[in-house]
DNA sequence: TAAAAAATCGTTTTT
DNA sequence: CGATTTTTTA
């Protein structure tokens, strides 16, 4: 009676391709999907689950693994519209974090863990490190506590434990993150928390603990699809292996040429290695692209050839030919984002809407550029990545709260908010209390609750330790009989928190404000729907949820994001800013050939999310790190064949190329925004430090006035570059540079005794001698 | 103890 | 440049 029989006469094979029919009518054995980009890949995999139920088999016997929250939604979606909602539900699709997560919450007791467990995102971790360092007496200035988190994560993506790390570590460097990822793993255990590397190691640790565990979860997931499989660790790679070792029914798909985060574990080997750990895989190839015009995919062949590792493949469409491929040139990142919200006004018309367009950029940073243009021009846009609304400041505070309240042995939790807002207990009084637990090996909010019995500690301190442990735990006695939500807010009211913010009183506290409350209605709609799940599940939630899945696209609006945020999705037209290089290719300190094929790899994701459109920018200069530097366009540029490219805004030039009669106006124009000496001009040609303040002087609509408002009340307002100064402490300096305006104007001062420094010169007190 | 001032640091990309 | 961390001062 569980089968809705009626629906089972649809015929989920009829608009597929050969290749599509073949993979997806595949039931039994392992099976590897190559599917080339716009091959339709999501659609194989989608119509392969519902081909699987409409032949009996249970959907609670279905796991399907995907790399966002989004596209598993999406895929549910799908398979609700094909088979039925009840279904579609039954169905165990996730990412690999997400699944885990919940069975591991389920587990939890035989991994010594409790099931209230909290997941630590990167800041935590971080923090938790930084801690740890201070305790074992690691100088953070001369160990990055970054470099060290990132060795931790290598570890665990390799599945060396710190014993070992330890065993092998020659350099001092390596030993110190040994130490450090030792008394890591002893931390986060007793905090009863796991990173998120832990939700995959543990998984691991979960099946290989007993041959029972294994078979329960060997026949639950009688059928296993994974997406994105070239983008999978080794860790993720065993997991899979150990559940499809009884039955073999495991089929991945994946793209070796989308490959794109090495740098976070992916191991190429999964894919390429699949036929061996797999003998009897069938292999199926998708090489058709209904995605792309022919142009754009000549463009994507004639880039991605460039890399020498790689499975051979002959992508091809019946789409039409298109339009040549857009390359312009800008004479820096503020014009190139003029330039491309120009383009945009233009484009976005009846026949193409803005969600229909999407800007790509290598790092984050690009996009506040692009984000003042929109503004500007009053374009509706979204950032997607970046600052996700669950990694604000007050979100992480007020789910902090939350979590030491779903588990107050995490220790690391309760220092975030302990000064959240402050209430008395100051440095010392925390010491007091952490020596306190470490000596009777309690957890930091038992040693709380115990405060009285401490003798370091002054009575004030004792005093504001009770009450709030006291707080805590007159709401820890309401979880079981009082619905998450309700729990939640009644508890933030009495945080604390929002008094704090409202007694600020900026638009920046109201906006904090806001969004607490927006958490809060969101908490609500979530148990609404969920009525049977816990607070510790709304956690695990947000502390997974992507940025991505949060946003509401249905508005129009343009989308800005990362090239790998736009992994997997499409828009009609697609413009990838900063072509240059040192950016994209982005390149750190040594450049090997595996990463430019990665970098490669990433241009060529950028180049086949578009459908019709396709157009490139560069910058001849950027503002980096407050200061100018000139770019070279990128090499990638190049490797596209010429044919497939045109340069509109060369046109108006003169027959041999050069712009320089242009460029020399603008760069006078510039010149003539300057309201500084001439000695100013002279010595800021010398180093890029003073045509930085030229720069950054030029004023924008938006807060001209407000600036010239400041400049008035500003005493420093008359200091030049050259004149010489004495300051309270550094003594004797010559202003070797001047930037920012009005509150923020900086001085570059080079003193006698210190050298270089940069002062606030609201702050500073300065004295010209002459 | 907490707020204000000053210095330092940093950039890939994200589940 | 901006965010974060450390130091100073009230």
């Amino acid at each position: 009676m569980s089968f809705n029989f009626s629906n089972s006469k649809v015929d989920i094979l009829e608009h597929l391709n050969p290749e599509q029919k073949k993979a997806t009518a595949h039931i039994n054995g392992p099976l590897l999907i190559i599917a080339g980009a716009g091959s339709g890949k999501t659609r194989v995999l989608t119509s392969r689950v519902a081909y699987l139920i409409q032949n009996n088999i249970r959907p609670w016997n279905i796991l399907a693994l995907t790399f966002t929250n989004k596209a598993a939604k999406e895929m549910k979606h799908r398979i609700a519209e094909i088979i039925d909602v009840s279904s579609s539900e039954a169905v165990w699709a996730g990412t690999f974090h997400s699944i885990f997560a919940r069975i591991l919450r389920i587990e939890a007791e035989n991994l010594g863990y409790h099931s209230s467990f909290t997941i630590y995102d990167a800041d935590d971790q971080l923090s938790l490190i930084k801690k740890v360092m201070d305790s074992l007496n690691i100088p953070k200035q001369q160990f990055s506590p970054q470099a060290i988190r990132s060795v931790i994560s290598a570890c665990k993506n390799k599945m060396i434990g710190w014993e070992e790390f330890l065993r092998t570590a020659d350099t001092p460097f390596e030993k110190k993150a040994g130490e450090v990822f030792k008394e890591y793993e002893i931390r986060i255990r007793s905090n009863n928390a796991m990173d998120f590397d832990d939700l995959l190691l543990n998984m691991v640790k979960l099946l290989n603990l007993s041959q029972s565990i294994l078979d329960k979860y060997q026949t639950k997931f009688k059928y296993i699809l994974v997406d994105e499989y070239q983008d999978t660790n080794r860790v993720q790679y065993q997991i899979l292996r150990l559940l499809a070792k009884a039955h073999q029914n495991i089929c991945v798909v994946g793209d070796d040429a989308q490959s794109i985060y090495r740098w976070r574990g992916a191991d190429i080997r999964n894919i390429l290695d699949f036929q061996k750990d797999y003998p009897t895989a069938k292999i199926i190839r998708l090489e058709q692209n209904y995605r792309s015009t022919k142009t754009i995919l000549k463009a994507s062949n004639s880039v991605i050839k460039n890399n020498k590792n790689q499975i051979e493949k002959a992508l091809w469409t019946e789409n039409p030919e298109g339009e040549l491929i857009d390359v312009v040139e800008c004479d820096d990142d503020r014009k190139e984002a003029e330039f491309i919200a120009k383009k945009v006004m233009e484009n976005a018309n009846d026949s193409i809407n803005k969600k229909e367009i999407a800007i790509l950029y290598r790092t984050n940073a690009q996009s506040l550029a692009l984000e003042n243009a929109f503004r500007m021009r009053s374009i509706p846009y979204i950032v997607v990545g970046g600052l996700s609304f669950f990694k604000r400041k007050e979100i992480k505070d007020v789910l902090a709260y939350l979590k030491l309240l779903s588990n107050p042995s995490d220790d690391q939790t309760l220092n975030r908010i302990i000064n959240e807002p402050p209430r008395g207990i100051g440095k010392t009084s925390l010491d007091h209390l952490t020596n306190f637990a470490i000596n009777r090996g309690i957890s930091l909010f038992e040693s709380f609750q115990v405060a009285n019995q401490n003798n370091g500690l002054q009575k004030r301190a004792i005093k504001a330790s009770i009450k709030f442990a006291e707080f805590i735990n007159k709401f820890r006695d309401l979880i079981d009989n009082t619905s998450p939500d309700e729990l939640a807010k009644s508890f933030i009211e009495e945080s604390g928190l929002l008094e704090m913010y409202e007694e600020i009183g900026t638009d920046e506290a109201s906006d904090r404000l806001n969004n607490i409350n927006q958490l809060l209605t969101d908490m609500s709609i979530f148990f609404k729907s969920n009525s049977d799940l816990k607070l510790e599940d709304y956690l695990a939630q947000t502390s997974l949820a992507t940025d991505y899945d949060e946003k509401d696209m249905t508005q129009d609006r343009v989308t800005l994001m990362t090239l790998h945020t736009a992994k997997g999705l499409e828009y009609k037209q697609i413009i990838i800013a900063g072509l240059e290089q040192g950016l994209f290719p982005l390149i750190r300190s040594e450049f090997s050939r595996d990463e430019e094929e990665e970098e490669r790899r990433l241009f060529y994701v950028g180049i086949t999310r578009a459908k019709e459109n396709l157009l490139l920018t560069y910058s001849r200069r950027r503002l980096k790190f407050g200061e100018i530097q000139n770019q070279i366009p990128s090499r990638f540029l190049d490797e596209i064949s010429p044919e497939l490219l045109e340069y509109p805004n060369r046109k108006s030039l003169n027959p041999n190329g050069s712009r320089n009669n242009e460029k020399m106006n603008d760069f006078l124009a510039s010149l003539s925004h300057k309201t500084s000496s001439p000695k100013n001009k002279w010595s800021g040609s010398k180093n890029n430090q003073a045509s930085s303040s030229e720069y950054s002087q030029i004023p924008n609509n938006e807060n001209y006035s407000q600036l010239s408002q400041n400049e008035i009340k500003n005493d420093n307002a008359h200091l030049k570059v050259g004149d010489i100064v004495e300051h309270s402490t550094f003594g004797k300096g010559r202003i070797s540079g001047l930037k920012g305006a009005g509150p923020k104007r900086q001085a570059v001062v080079r003193f006698d005794s210190v050298g270089r420094k940069m002062l606030m010169l609201k702050y500073a007190k300065l004295r010209v001698i002459e």
